[in-house]
DNA sequence: CTCTAATCGAGACGGTACGTCGCGTCTTACG
DNA sequence: CGTAAGACGCGACGTACCGTCTCGATTAGAG
């Protein structure tokens, strides 16, 4: 059991350095000091472990996302999401800006609507679920990449802000006064 | 220069059935009558065949969706964008559903950047140009490749609604008045 | 380690029936049962193979022709030396009559040269040791060739006779008595 | 007919730098600047025009080298061998030295035998008049190659004494004398 | 001097063989 | 059983060089 862990952690500081697609399987064996054999008796593939890295952190950030539309302060929520981000900067630089990005966004797309359906109705403003779900997911995930790609020349609240006002708000308003 | 209009029509009628990323290059050359060497003399990889490929589609794209920010009616240029997509519904289809939609992603993005500049100014709005583009594509596409796997069940007044309202408002309006 | 093997003799094979320098790759594969990447994994091309089989074959040959220089009784080893090739006809049929000859005659000097220069001196009757041995090589190897090509109507006495009269004793004498 | 004579210098000038077997065609069009088509209409393949430069030059030898047997005074037909040799240094330096020499080998053979069976019969001698001829024209070219090696460093009365020596002496005698 | 046929240059193309790369399987031995 | 070490098959890729073909330009000889 201790290989899977180590293949957990190799992958996550391998995909720091690396796209994902460029990682090949040698260099995680030989950076995680596990044998080829070892590896296929726990994964199927490369992809897998991903998979299940990505599913493991991705959870903590579905749990803090999840509460987004259905509280009265969605900036508040908006902050703590990013505050998340923050805390682990490395680890979703890697999992954001790399070219494992396509696959996060699926897992969260996936996990979101496992979890979350119940909680927010957002057919119920006219937009169906699925859709609302792609589509704040792809603009969540835009803005937490464009904000760790910043480095830290924008303050946090101001991303949070452009959350709220770019994903969370216009899936929860069904009507706009344009004031311009 | 024969070869080059086969392969751009054969990836085009490939695309169609299976992921980009899944077809090999000895399917499209058999597909395109078309020898290895010789589509190595025009393009590195596969990659930069599709990039060719989906630059030349794209700007036909780009030269509809630049207008909707800078246009009073916003959704009317949305209508039209729909329209176009839905008079190349298979082409579109192939472009944002399978794997090639990343890289239509980044195509549409750089040509957006490169052409529309000057005519809107997003960062009046309070919202950098660069998170705005990558924001903005993203969710387009999302509302268009959902929309295209509906099966025509959604009148395209309504995918035109949602695009309207999910993308190009929120990155109009500075400000709320949310009504509920 | 197998595989080696396996190439070994399947290149002896196929060096039977056809030149080498026409044997393909693909062939040799087939035939050996040996997968492309598992023959780059030992030898770097099928020179080094051939190189490799030659060397191994060879120097049974080079010991048996070491002594012909220092012999009294030059006539006796050059017999000893048709007879080996005799017993192994087929195999030398196809390393000297083909493509592979020229390798051959290389490897065969190369190999003379690295054993036996103490034991013969031929400078001493005034002929420099590196062009004795080359002329001497190529000398043997026609002689050789032509009689594997005679289909045995040749007896091996009478092609030992040649041998010990066209190489061996031009070598050894260092003036003639011309008798004709 | 221009391209025929620029080709055929061509390929001597490359000839002298690399192994025949390296001559790229692409190289030897630019070098010669005649264009693929062209060469095509002139020659089959690489080989054709190394047959063809080869014949013409090595005619010229064989016209020396055929009195060699028949001639009383053996030494002075070496001789005027390596003089022609001499004064075409470059040439048969490219031409022996490098990978052609096993194709000039077969050229200066045919040649032989097409125009001196009647002159010399070896056969009187007691030595078929196939392995002769091979076994002459390899030993000869083996000495020829070894002096052109040398750098002028060897007398070329030294270098014709070693031919007629282990060449032209062991073909002519029908028994030995040793001394020693 | 002109017309026409031979000669040529430029270069796209097909095709075959080669060598490389990375993945996934399998065997063997060790703890 | 979990692991290490590593040989192996396999499929796909990209490269290299050859030989073919088309088209347009040039040239040379016959009228």
């Amino acid at each position: 059991m201790k290989s899977k862990q180590a293949l957990h952690s190799g992958l996550l500081s391998l995909i720091a350095e690396q796209d994902f697609s460029e990682i090949l399987l040698d260099d995680l064996l030989r950076h995680s000091h596990v044998s080829r054999a070892t590896f296929y008796r726990h994964y199927p593939d490369k992809e897998a472990l991903l998979e299940h890295v990505g599913t493991t952190e991705i959870e903590n950030l579905v749990d803090i996302a999840l509460p987004l539309l259905s509280s009265t302060d969605t900036r508040a929520s908006c902050l703590a999401l990013f505050r998340y981000i923050e805390g682990h900067r490395a680890l979703w630089s890697a999992l954001l800006t790399g070219g494992a990005s396509g696959a996060m966004r699926d897992i969260y797309a996936r996990l979101f609507e496992e979890r979350g359906p119940k909680q927010v109705d957002m057919s119920k403003r006219g937009i169906p679920l699925d859709l609302g779900t792609s589509w704040g997911v792809a603009g969540t995930f835009e803005i937490m990449a464009w904000w760790l790609k910043q480095d830290k020349s924008v303050p946090i609240e101001v991303a949070a802000g452009y959350l709220d006002r770019l994903v969370v708000r216009p899936a929860l308003v069904s009507e706009y006064d344009v004031n311009d």
